[in-house]
DNA sequence: TTGCACATGAGAATTATTCTCATGTAGGAT
DNA sequence: ATCCTACATGAGAATAATTCTCATGTGCAA
């Protein structure tokens, strides 16, 4: 239950954060920006502030039940961290986005981390190119 | 000579140019915001719009001479592309700034979008950690 | 059931960046 | 050297994304 993440984490159940976990939990799309869940939302009947919607991802990023993402040109999006850590492929073109995890570059972060006499706490990694769908290698056409 | 630079990417020699690009190639630090440039040149004398700033920017980069960076919650910075390619690591808590360029990671990320189908154009990779300078350690206490 | 700390909505405010448009200028052609 | 034209510039307006303000509403512990 969505009520139960809320309080595991220190925040009240309300509404709003409960129609935007479950949101999170039901899109189709994994990453989605504020004014996406904001619309989303309101189009369903859910009408919920936008200023609330920021506010509650905000919440949930500091709680760890979302991270955020800073795509090349795009806005931020937010995605429900669900499942073990990993990074991103978008593609250029259609903007399509896959994940993957590769245990030797995590590793490898690591180490140079501490060479740098830095102790890691975070790191973000995306890559960009062009995607093999065939759909997509039309649209540039 | 700076002239050179422009003129071999297309771009005429203009004074506002010209100032850019020297502020990049002098500046003590290697990452700068826009505005930070603007107010620095305003400060040298050298009053030049803030809207040229931007436009001289994206037209460097789109050159290649220079590289822009978002490093989470900070403003976009620019950064003159000088010499091989290098990813960075920033401290969180001071925002210095150290670069790095690792052979093992960047194999990797040919081979991993290779194997999801992808043509790599480009990737961001940003470490972020807490520094061991002493400085920076007390800024926290 | 009540009180109060915290949450919400609406719109204003802020921040970063881009656009508009009237005017200026680099640099190729003459 | 001079002229012409395409491109560049400055100033401020416009836009986009996000955060703030503040009056009002509500979860939930006592």
């Amino acid at each position: 239950m969505e009520s139960e993440e809320l309080r595991n984490v220190g925040l009240k159940v309300t509404t709003p954060r409960l129609k935007i976990l479950s949101l999170l939990e039901n899109a189709s799309e994994k990453h989605m920006t504020a004014e996406t869940i904001y619309r989303q939302l309101g189009e369903s009947g859910e009408v919920i502030g936008l200023a609330t919607v920021y506010r509650a991802l905000a919440q949930f990023e500091a709680a760890g039940l979302v991270t955020r993402h800073q795509f090349d040109g795009g806005q931020t999006v937010f995605e429900l961290e669900r499942g073990p850590h990993h990074d991103h492929i978008v593609c250029v073109r259609c903007g399509r986005v896959e994940e993957f995890y590769d245990k030797v570059i995590e590793e490898r972060q690591r180490v140079i981390a501490a060479q740098l006499g830095f102790t890691l706490s975070d790191h973000a990694l995306t890559l960009y190119g062009e995607c093999n769908d065939p759909a997509c290698r039309e649209s540039k056409a």
